[in-house]
DNA sequence: GTGGTGAGTGAAATCGGTTGCAGCATCATT
DNA sequence: AATGATGCTGCAACCGATTTCACTCACCAC
């Protein structure tokens, strides 16, 4: 079935070691005998196992893609970008769905088994010690979109959450509202929680505006919608500051339903900018993080690694915009 | 560094041979020995390597997960599902996006070097010609959301495009609209060309109905919205059948800021039913494509072809029902 | 006591490649 | 002509596992 290196060998009437040299450039071949190997090779249709060669290089090209966010649209657009940066460096995402589980172990078992180059952590949900644990395990690992530490004991790509939480803050307090709220995702999640106290402490030199918070099940539009309808039956805020665009949306969904008016009657400013944001039909005011950049520089520390495995780790933060539409009232 | 089976062996003072059996389940071992080497491997912290194990059995248990789509939110869902029936099935899946090519050859050759069990095309773009190389290759392959032939030379799982062309032009018919329209995804997808087959050959029976058509460049909201609004500069149908949720939405949003109300002014129906057409913002009318069976069939067939590969290639069309929502008038 | 049976074990070949080492031309240098 | 440097090439060991085969050893029946 499978053509082989042998069967290469035999047909081109030389070594075995010849035909794999000409397949690894950079290796002592003659231009003649390349020559005679890849019209060998071409007869038969050979290409190279590349598992099979892992065992003695050590190397196998692929890289482990974890994440738990299978439900936020805005993840489509990073496995785009990861799946796409990776294929450019010659490198293949093995992908692993962590939705219904969150502890390491499996993980790290399974990916160390098909020996993994290195693994991408992308997601704001989970624990620092999620990707520490394939530190450990000797594996080289980026977390992209997690939380930086004072003692980073892997490279984190993302953005300052604390600050995004006062950003938003200040924004909701420029603006005039007197009362604002945090909405945020689940409280387990290390984002939720970041950006839930850079809101609260800025909002610490406010004593006169009247605050709240509040945490949805997941990031997902339902559990905003729901999250809001809740908060319907009560007194709502002047102001939220959503944890992130999906949830958002699911909020003006519930005020839309309750005949709210945005931003008349509410202000909504969310986290993400996902494409979805900028669709003129939901057109959110938001704060932008920059995806693009955040997974170039991923693939940039992987690629590093890679080279040099020991490298130290680095966490490298991207700062964060305000995308101006219509769900805030302008500044007085 | 890493832990390998002769370690193991030497530290429970066996032989390689004994390590391996105690590790692969059905083996002949005695209890006694498999307690031993179990206890070495414990304390190493051993764990096959599933690389160097399919050079002799001929099984990664990788299967390519192979799709374009990486633009249309629906997308998510599905590799939501794929990776964790993957991961059911003890599978894993190596993720290649073919966003900028559509040539298979790229894709076998760098699929059969990582010696995939299997490949699952989850597209509905890519013409059949596109699994077949797979096949042509050696590889079993099934083609989700594919088109079914008359000739299939490869599993395919999806829905019939043309009968939902029938549908929405029947729906359409029966709601009295007599001006209506299709409005497509690019022209070259073949779920562009079924659907708006069926649409056509359905308004034949009506020739007092007046038929326009237009397609989209891609199956995003972008595109949707733009070719919505190219068509607002000339005169509107009363009812449209977009190819797709996404472009509906897309559609949606160009009439919104136009000032037409739907489902007053003009109707739409989509194609999907993707979580987001439930949203209640968007509350679109669509057709409901039975995502999670496509899926689940996918890999039921997927498996059996792993046990037998020589399995008769099949092709498991799922009906598809009509979602009533908010963007198509009642019927009379 | 002999022979047969079956379960459990290890030696060694094998999977498809890579690579250190030694051998062999070829060529330029003295 | 002898010497050394240089560039290719093949042999054979090796990567980390599986699997065939032959062998041992109880255990049982006769």
């Amino acid at each position: 079935m499978a053509v082989t290196l042998k069967d290469v060998a035999q047909r081109a009437g030389v070594s075995r070691s010849a035909v794999s040299r000409a397949f690894t450039d950079g290796a002592s071949v003659s231009e003649k005998m390349r020559k005679k190997v890849e019209k060998a090779a071409a007869e038969l249709g050979y290409s190279p196992n590349a598992l099979a060669s892992s065992l003695t290089t050590g190397r196998t090209k692929l890289i482990g893609l974890v994440s738990n966010n299978f439900h936020n649209p805005v993840f489509l657009e990073v496995f785009d970008l990861f799946t796409r940066g990776l294929q450019e460096k010659g490198l293949r995402p093995l992908l692993v769905n962590l939705t219904d589980e969150t502890d390491p172990e499996n993980s790290v078992r399974m990916l160390r088994q098909y020996s993994v180059d290195g693994v991408v952590v992308a997601s704001s949900t989970l624990s620092p010690g999620f990707a520490e644990a394939f530190r450990e395990a000797g594996v080289p690992v980026v977390h992209s979109f997690g939380r930086q530490t004072s003692t980073p004991g892997v490279h984190v790509v993302g953005i300052d959450n604390i600050e995004c939480g006062r950003m938003a803050a200040r924004e909701l307090v420029a603006r005039g509202y007197r009362s604002v709220a945090f909405l945020g995702g689940p409280k387990t999640a290390t984002s939720t929680q970041d950006r839930h106290e850079g809101f609260m402490s800025e909002l610490k030199k406010h004593p006169d505006i009247r605050v709240g918070q509040s945490f949805a099940s997941a990031y997902s539009f339902e559990a905003g919608r729901h999250e809001m309808q809740r908060l319907l039956q009560g007194e709502l805020a002047e102001g939220y500051f959503c944890g992130d665009d999906v949830l958002s949306i699911g909020v003006l969904s519930a005020l839309q339903d309750a005949g709210r008016k945005v931003p008349q009657d509410v202000g909504i400013i969310g986290l993400n900018d996902m494409e979805m944001a900028g669709w003129q039909n939901i057109n959110l005011t938001t704060i932008r993080q920059p995806i693009p950049e955040i997974i170039l520089a991923s693939l940039e520390l992987m690629e590093a690694m890679l080279s040099n495995p020991d490298r130290h780790p680095e966490a490298r933060i991207f700062p964060c915009t305000i995308v101006e539409r219509g769900t805030l009232r302008p500044r007085p």
